[in-house]
DNA sequence: CTCTGTCCTGACTGCATATTCAAAATCATT
DNA sequence: AATGATTTTGAATATGCAGTCAGGACAGAG
């Protein structure tokens, strides 16, 4: 088999290679369900085997070990983040900028509250995995727009406060909705937070953040 | 022994309790840093021991599995939160009644952090030992102050959002600090959070939170 | 000192877990 | 069909873990 994956036309070669895809993938997200429930050390593999509806042994047969598997893991939601996530500019009207963001973190949140809660834990344990991504693209991604905010503070279209706790408090409360379902949902005393309780909060958590950002 | 444990003269037995309850007490503490770090399921009685300088046995003498301590753990963190949180009435200023609980939530998240992670990884997990908590006591103590709320909504002392949408924003932001402290410490460059930058943290984020729920 | 109860702990048990392995099954190519 | 590569999987291995136990240390009472 080639190392290289460049454009292989051998139709038999891209169906498996296909296949393949599919099966990992399929691992993938069986380990990120129970990784977002048990955290790293706390999962087994017997556990994402079964969520996976396969033997234990094939798992260790696409990954080639419990750690390696959650490296991939982790890297899979760290890029799906970054990706999905768009940019803020300087020119932008701070307003929509801002309300954008939110909204994007909010679905993103919503649509893979797994990928939020393994990165939680994560974090929590000390970011033993992703702490160099943090350091590094992560940081230099805020700093940048970290800069941005300082512009709009001095055209005074964003309220003075630290701008790292700008991102602090967003992070927050678009992650809340994720990883602390299980309270949200049993102080709502509803079981399932249904599409209308989800306009809801994304509707609150917008409003009370950019009225405490945008000054008037 | 007397089970009762009421109002014993005998100041041996005293002393003996003293010293049982410090030693129970150094254990929680060493358990609580641990499940911290790992959850319930991902932590070691092994590091707990050697977190605590004792040896593992001694740990099983005082409870009697691990399931028993982590939900004396939980107990202990359920039982400080709820005692140390002032509450807040109907009649207060709402601006001044908000702040004093939001500060009062950042200064427990800072002092006592890793109660803080236990309790994120624990609801992360589903929360399965303290649901019943959460759906009764906590839930009554919130339904009890979304009417308050409501008073205040009705008065246009406070912003017109759902109530509950109020705490979930609220204890996110202040349980970030404690949470995510990691992630926070390598995007400020900054190896402790110093008393100056806490103090920053506290201000924006009560700021923030404040002006969006307080209308003008 | 002796007796009695509490406290402590190293060694042990039995089960769970990650990982390996070798044999079987499946697939692709001739 | 035959060959060779890839994929699958039950069984085996070796380590790790929570929890037990039996005996020793210690302290207070007589």
């Amino acid at each position: 088999m080639l190392g290289l994956d460049g454009e292989l036309q051998d139709s038999k070669k891209i169906n498996e290679s296909r296949t393949q895809r599919k099966k990992r993938a399929l691992i993938l997200n069986a380990a990120e369900s129970v990784f977002a429930r048990r955290g790293f050390s706390g999962s087994r593999l017997k556990d994402i085997a079964e969520e996976a509806g396969l033997p234990k042994a094939n798992i260790l047969y696409y990954y080639k070990s419990k750690e390696d598997l959650y490296r991939c893991v982790c890297h899979d939601i760290l890029e799906n983040w970054l990706g999905a996530i768009g940019e803020i500019s300087v020119s932008s009207e701070p307003s929509e900028a801002l309300r954008k963001y939110i909204e994007a973190k909010m679905e993103l949140s919503m649509q893979r509250p797994n990928a939020s809660r393994v990165f939680a834990m994560e974090i929590i344990s000390g970011a033993p995995v992703i702490s160099d991504y943090l350091a590094t693209e992560l940081k230099s991604w805020v700093d940048k727009h970290v800069l941005i905010f300082q512009g709009w503070q001095n055209r005074g279209q964003l309220v003075d406060v630290s701008p790292y706790h700008v991102f602090f408090v967003i992070w927050a409360v678009t992650q809340t909705y994720a990883d602390f379902e299980t309270q949200i949902k049993l102080l709502l005393g509803d079981q399932h937070l249904g599409s209308d309780e989800y306009e809801r909060a994304v509707k609150s958590a917008t409003q009370i953040i950019l009225c405490g950002l945008i000054p008037r």
